[in-house]
DNA sequence: ACGTATATTTCGACCATCGAAATAACCTGT
DNA sequence: ACAGGTTATTTCGATGGTCGAAATATACGT
């Protein structure tokens, strides 16, 4: 998005936290053969832990539904997700990770896995209860900027 | 990138801020009517606050030169960068935000940002200075995870 | 049952990214 | 100063992700 230039030491933290963590995401995405909406689809896919709609994929991922058809055609010929039918809805579809997604990998991010425990261990119960309440918050926010996106039609010019 | 299915509760609260924010990103360069690569130059940019090469933005986006070009024509065409020449080396550019910039974008973020400053001012000097120490460790752990992307070459399957 | 709304897919078009080649200028060693 | 090799950027043609519109199939409300 286009933030100010820095509304505090904090903002800067989170921007600069984010830009890097997009960036972690693209190489990933390269070193696999895919995309960055692949590995957000996938991130989601994880993430609800339960078969997923088509419909639901492109809401999270603000796809058209023709490029949602597109984008699990891919991760399906890749052998990553697979589609199967809906029983309570003929019409949709629900898309489930393969088994070994996890295997396919895991294997990338194991080592950073390990360092970020590491990285957490001198912090307190305390401490790290508070960071997850910050994080939810800033996450709050950014879910409320973008109901304001996707309600403020007008573009400033 | 692809993580396993949560590290533990703070990992998962990282994830998914990262996830948020990307489709932040996402609703603000559809409002805008650019794409999220044209944010993330634009971010940089905004981050450097001096003119920057056209390698150093590729690098930093992970485009190739080619897509480069593309991407600062874009921008150039709305308006929102301008070429200038490099006084220390004629083959290259330097990229400037144009000035008005921020306000063609301000009005976007405005609301978010004070709803974010509000957000921080219960926390007290400590908390903060812990919650940007952590924020740090996190990127730091991503551009180490990056690193490691680039150097080993080889892709599991 | 009928008409409308919804989920997904198909198809053709657009454009961001890419690879390779071209251009221009820097740099090093002689 | 010159030659050869390197680097920064651009141009051009090709690939492929995303889109809009239309098609298909099923669900829902009356």
């Amino acid at each position: 998005m286009d933030r100010p230039k820095s509304l505090n030491e904090v903002g800067a933290a989170v921007e600069q936290l984010i830009h890097t963590v997009e960036t972690f995401n693209d190489h990933a995405a390269r070193r696999l053969g895919l995309h960055a909406t692949d590995i957000r689809c996938l991130d989601f896919l994880r993430c609800m832990e339960r078969g997923v709609s088509p419909k639901e994929i492109v809401t999270e991922l603000g796809l058209k539904p023709s490029s949602g058809t597109a984008l699990l055609d891919r991760l399906e010929n890749n052998g990553l997700i697979r589609r199967v039918g809906n029983p309570d809805d003929r019409r949709s579809v629900l898309i489930e990770l393969v088994d070994d997604h996890e295997e396919y990998t895991l294997s990338l991010v194991r080592q950073v896995s390990e360092e970020f425990s590491a990285m957490l261990a001198p912090y307190s119960k305390q401490d790290l209860a508070m960071i997850v309440e910050f994080l939810g918050k800033v996450k709050a926010l950014a879910e409320c900027g973008i109901q304001a996106l996707d309600e403020n039609q007008e573009v400033p010019e």
